[in-house]
DNA sequence: GACATACTTTAGAACTATTATAAACTTTAA
DNA sequence: TTAAAGTTTATAATAGTTCTAAAGTATGTC
């Protein structure tokens, strides 16, 4: 992703072009495939790859405000050490997970069909379904 | 489930059956249907349905322990305050996740069959699938 | 460019779920 | 009854996250 998409991506969403966002949207958004992170991982990765300083609330204001902006989506799954993860995919799909590395690996909604499903209960109805595939070695 | 079944059932998993302890297992397994709880609420619930005192710590540690011997599970699912959801249930099942109310509903493992699911990543197997259907009104 | 305004970043404090510590207490088996 | 091992407890420590309010920055207008 160019940078002139960078910025309309941030200024459409009415988030300011600050160097701080920018910079974190570079880093989540030029790649190919879907990244999984946490706060805590995406402030390493920040670290190493450049020259910018971000406070960690930054890191999280930012990541919520994606959030918030569509951007980004927020897996609903508790992993290892009561970990948040968040996820460049921010369509309808499902994960495998991998428990000895706490890893997070897509799998494309068509991926995975139902061929049987419960109804809803009492007045209910389906917003969405996550399914998470556990792996071991 | 009655009282000597309660002491079988701590000596068995070689947990010595504490005042606290028991009063847990009595109250997690004297009912009918599964019972999904955090630390927090099932410490609210034995402060209202018991006279006996629990320091926090010790309903971690009988909930773990609990884990330990396989009489409870723990739901893998970031709730809404970062909260951890234990389990009577201790089968394959997936769940109903109602994120106004926080509550979980037991959706039995046959209650879904899958039509399609994407192999495994690169010398990993499945260990088991996990299904949340999350709710609106 | 200078200015006013609203928004953003920041360091640090606060908050909350959970785990660790170590002393007092209880269960168990001899 | 006694000693050893296990358990509970209050409290401190940890760790992820959110809050605060002061300093800094982006934006629109002149
Ligand atoms: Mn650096
Ligand atoms: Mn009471
Ligand atoms: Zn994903
Ligand atoms: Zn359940």
């Amino acid at each position: 992703m160019k940078k002139t998409s960078i910025l309309n991506k941030l200024r459409s969403s009415g988030l300011r072009p600050t160097k701080q966002r920018v910079e974190i949207a570079k880093f989540l958004y030029s790649r190919d495939k879907t990244f999984h992170f946490t706060v805590e991982s995406l402030g390493k990765y920040l670290a190493k790859k450049t020259t910018t300083k971000f406070a960690l609330a930054t890191i999280y204001n930012t990541v919520h405000a994606f959030k918030k902006a569509g951007h980004l989506s927020e897996v609903h799954l508790r992993g290892k050490n009561n970990t948040t993860y968040f996820d460049t995919n921010i369509s309808n799909h499902h994960h495998f997970y991998d428990s000895q590395t706490s890893e997070l690996i897509d799998i494309n909604e068509n991926e995975i069909k139902f061929d049987k499903i419960p109804k809803s209960p009492n007045g209910k109805t389906i917003k969405n379904i996550e399914v998470i595939i556990n792996l071991k070695n």
